[in-house]
DNA sequence: CACGCATTCCCACTTTTTCCCACCGAACTG
DNA sequence: CAGTTCGGTGGGAAAAAGTGGGAATGCGTG
């Protein structure tokens, strides 16, 4: 499972240095491809090894194509899908449609979250964080499935 | 499978060359033969690989004839569904008609949905996506295949 | 039958992408 | 404290992909 806050680099060709703790991992669970695609909600992207995302790419392919909201989902999520693959160096190269959405500039965060990563610009990351922290979560209605969370 | 979203140009003749990483699959699926027809709901054009055409149009003949929704779903896509082959150079021949159905102009948007294509104006692509991106999904009503969806 | 328009095929140029190597700095080790 | 190794970074050269134009072929028309 991936963990962790990393500060990584863009270089001016769009290229990131995967940090090394990881790549072992990448190259045995994959032979080193990985899945970037854009996130619904927020401005980031997520990375995924291979084969998490073909599961995730048949739940969302099974989906019914003439529900909108699917659609919407499946153009986002499949239509930005993107195969990268660490070269002899271990970076990955975040193509430039990606790097626009996400509005990654030279300094940014990859964050590990379980099956994926996440890909945020540095600044935007620090802000999200400070609006996350100051959100009182007491004052509002947690879904059933938090209320019995126990951490 | 077919994914992400690539930028393409139409040039003066309405050529589009397919990016290079598609076309080994589309020759050994169906040996370069294309359908392109119109999207029912978005301006838009799809493009799928013959044998993955073929399915659709029989699902599509097989719903009930006398059922107005569709019998418009057949005329459209049935009805403007139209042959295409990739040239020597990998191009494929949007013709005028389609060109016009989806305000194609010089810069177009080609996004992978699995088992098929979708082909936008640059400029529309753009403004829907950031159209279904406000939308707040949890104000809506989900289908229940999205309840449990966990990404 | 001849002419003109439209389509198709092919070639060549330009730009982009990919691959590879070398350098720099930091950290660890002897 | 110096030497060595490893991770990160940048750039350059080779390869590939994209783009445009021109010639040849086919079709419809006068």
């Amino acid at each position: 499972m991936f963990r962790g806050a990393n500060k990584v680099t863009l270089d001016s060709k769009g290229r990131l240095a995967m940090p090394t703790r990881y790549r072992e991992r990448i190259v045995e669970r994959s032979n080193g491809r990985l899945i970037a695609t854009v996130d619904r909600a927020d401005r980031c992207l997520l990375i995924y090894p291979l084969p998490e995302w073909e599961e995730i790419e048949l739940k969302l392919r099974r989906l019914p194509t003439l529900n909108p909201v699917a659609r919407r989902l499946q153009r986002l999520m499949i239509g930005h899908a993107t195969d990268l693959e660490l070269d002899s160096s271990g970076r990955i190269l975040i193509p430039p449609s990606l790097r626009e959405y996400a509005t990654l500039s030279r300094t940014a965060m990859l964050i590990g979250q379980g099956n994926r990563f996440e890909l945020w610009d540095e600044a935007l990351w620090n802000d999200s964080r400070e609006q996350w922290l100051k959100v009182d979560e007491t004052a509002e209605d947690l879904p059933p499935e938090l209320e019995s969370l126990s951490l």
